[in-house]
DNA sequence: TTCAGTTGTTAACATTTAGTAAACATAAAA
DNA sequence: TTTTATGTTTACTAAATGTTAACAACTGAA
């Protein structure tokens, strides 16, 4: 969280920029805030560097840039086209948590789950992303646990050795590790007390790719 | 649940705050709840530290973050209603990613890493966090595996069960869980090819509690 | 290359703003 | 009653800001 000073400052430098292409000496910035002395702009800046919102080159002339917005926005110059599907903007972004899922119900019938749950958006997949409380220990030995929360791409192909949430015979879902032999699927699970089953090519559908975990204490 | 006050006081810096981007300073909370004095004000946040209704970073001005609205739900600043208005992005914060632990260095020594790790605020415990990226798998029947991101509270008191970062003679630092026995102190693997040492209470000190673990696929 | 002007860096100090702490009083809740 | 939450005052510590001045690094022209 910025100070005043540190928000005013930050909020002159994006503006400087996109006026003028160029971000602002520190002289500029005093005349702008109202101060007779550059030595101020140096520690608010230092503050605002600390903090992680600009980055700037050392004993280099007008070189400060913008990293995130006063509000925390990741900053970008890129002009999302007005009308920006995207939020390309955001560091985080809320998505569904599906409860545990419960044996015999396809995902589509569980989305109903009206929670949802804030995530960094370098935690997702490049698709459409939902996330969900293990359940149970099947996958233990890949350190995955009972109630940690998985982030699955439900867009993305699985390869391979992949973690995958698949509908068995639109019947079941589980979480297993994928692997894809000829035209048959293995689901093998991660835990000695488990069997892998090998699948025909139409008994299973993939609903996603595990792409991240998250575990609270 | 929370007091009158602190319900007051929760609610007033959650407007404050999207707003205006800055938390709000003690005084400014005085006015805002007719108060005289900013004493009385440092005891409500207090109380709101300790349900974990926020976050605040100690002796910063103006660093009160909200981690969830009075009535217990998850602060989140975006809003997926239909009204597009710019969402903030507060809950989240930025905190420094350490790297691997190198044996023989105390955190300390590697505080340096200029690396900063966004997370969201639920993942936060209640003290000064810091994140780890875990080398080595002597966690790994916990489910913590090489190259985890574990996230640490600093100033948490460990209990007997909570895996702790361990300082050992200022020298080794590790991750373990924590059994304290009387006056010594049991630092425990979870690979059955580790052991268990135990230690006299100065050899140890504990650089912080494990709150809450990160993992990229 | 040298030199002068511009800009960024640092230290020192003063001032204001902000957060912390203890002590005491009061009112409401358990 | 005992505990908890609250209101207030006072005092103190620390952070943020404003200012001056000397100096270092960079830039472009002579």
């Amino acid at each position: 969280m910025l100070t005043i000073k540190q928000s005013q400052l930050l909020n002159y430098l994006i503006k400087k920029i996109e006026d003028s292409g160029t971000s602002p000496s520190y002289e500029e910035i005093c005349i702008h805030l109202n101060l007779k002395s550059k030595s101020g702009i140096h520690r608010i800046v230092q503050g605002l560097v600390e903090r992680d919102y600009i980055i700037k080159l050392n004993n280099k002339a007008r070189s400060i840039y913008p990293k995130k917005y006063p509000n925390g926005k990741i900053y970008s110059t890129l002009k999302q086209d007005q009308d920006n599907e995207e939020p390309n903007n955001i560091n985080t972004l809320s998505i569904p948590l599906l409860g545990k899922i419960a044996a015999g119900l396809p995902i589509e019938a569980i989305e109903t789950a009206n929670e949802n749950i804030e995530v960094p958006i370098s935690f997702l997949g490049k698709g459409k992303c939902y996330a969900l409380k293990v359940d149970g220990d099947s996958m233990i030995e890949a350190g995955i646990l009972q109630d940690d929360i998985a982030i699955i791409d439900s867009e993305r192909q699985p390869t391979n050795g992949d973690i995958v949430v698949a509908l068995i015979d639109e019947e079941d879902v589980t979480l297993k590790r994928f692997r894809k032999n000829g035209e048959s699927i293995a689901l093998e699970p991660a835990n000695i007390n488990y069997k892998t089953y090998i699948y025909g090519p139409n008994r299973i559908k993939v609903q996603g790719v595990l792409t991240s975990l998250y575990r609270h204490y």
